[in-house]
DNA sequence: CTTGACTCCGTATCATGGTACGGCGTTCAA
DNA sequence: TTGAACGCCGTACCATGATACGGAGTCAAG
């Protein structure tokens, strides 16, 4: 049959099965209920598209749990909204910053790469280390990728 | 005296004196010369924007591993260019397509604001698990954060 | 010249985000 | 209908990126 089985999901995913159980455990995709009686379980078609955006937000920065954050936000239209309308706007100025601080980054590249010629020496220096000055570095904000 | 000792050159930078000992061994950044005879180190002043451009790039998805390499390319003018230049437009390609996917979170992030009255129940539905479908997730990157 | 804060270094421990394994049960295609 | 491939579950282990600890040495203000 066609029915998404863990196996389906994770290879249509891109990721190993493994990978689906852990997301499963840490509630970052919901265990799909299995047919009575024991068997496999199925997944939804959702499955897939979530285990992508997690695993593209990861690249961006986001932790597991930012990203449970993330995904809660599309929750719920029953719900009261201005508590989701506030996390939003919260999530917002985060990515807003990440993308001037990578403009940043992105503007010193192409500086170094204006002072490279094609051959020979290069001609400036980078600015790369001055890209990011905004200074206010969290601190202690847990082991492990806080940051990632 | 003002010397940049350890502990300065930590609370200046926003992190934990651990934390610039962890840099030192992985070599993101070089252990300073202890003064003959033994006694303390003496970081240069640069030291700190070194760390805090590691943390910042760290909230932006890059690995340790990673940031050594950006911060390797402001190196040595006197080096053939070529090279240089090369791993700049790598670079530069991985933040571009960072911009890019932000932009797209963004945008949805916005949508569920619009979508969201500042009382009542929700207008619309989010976007936000439409807004990263480019599809070429890598698959195998390694354990850990490959990713954030 | 003491005292208290700071440094040094090695080694141990931790949290996050997976990855692997093994024994058993389930499917389904030939 | 049977057997290879897949799924289930628990538990163990792994790499990354820190963070903690302990005993001995160093510095500098008072």
């Amino acid at each position: 049959m066609n029915n998404l089985t863990i196996g389906r999901v994770a290879r249509n995913a891109g990721v190993g099965v493994e990978t689906v159980r852990f997301y499963e455990r840490t509630r970052l995709i919901d265990q799909p209920p299995k047919p009575r009686g024991g068997g496999y379980r199925i997944y939804a078609e959702d499955a897939v598209a979530r285990i992508r955006f997690i695993r593209q937000a990861q690249e961006l920065g986001f932790s597991l749990g930012e990203i449970g954050e993330l995904l809660s936000l599309q929750a719920d239209p029953r719900a009261e909204c201005e508590d989701v309308r506030a996390r939003a706007e919260n999530k917002l100025g985060e990515v807003e910053r990440k993308i001037t601080q990578l403009s940043a980054i992105r503007s010193a590249l192409n500086e170094l790469i204006a002072a490279c010629p094609r051959q020979g020496p290069a001609t400036g220096r980078c600015s790369i280390l001055q890209a990011l000055k905004s200074g206010d570095v969290k601190k202690k904000t847990g082991p492990g990728k806080p940051l990632p």
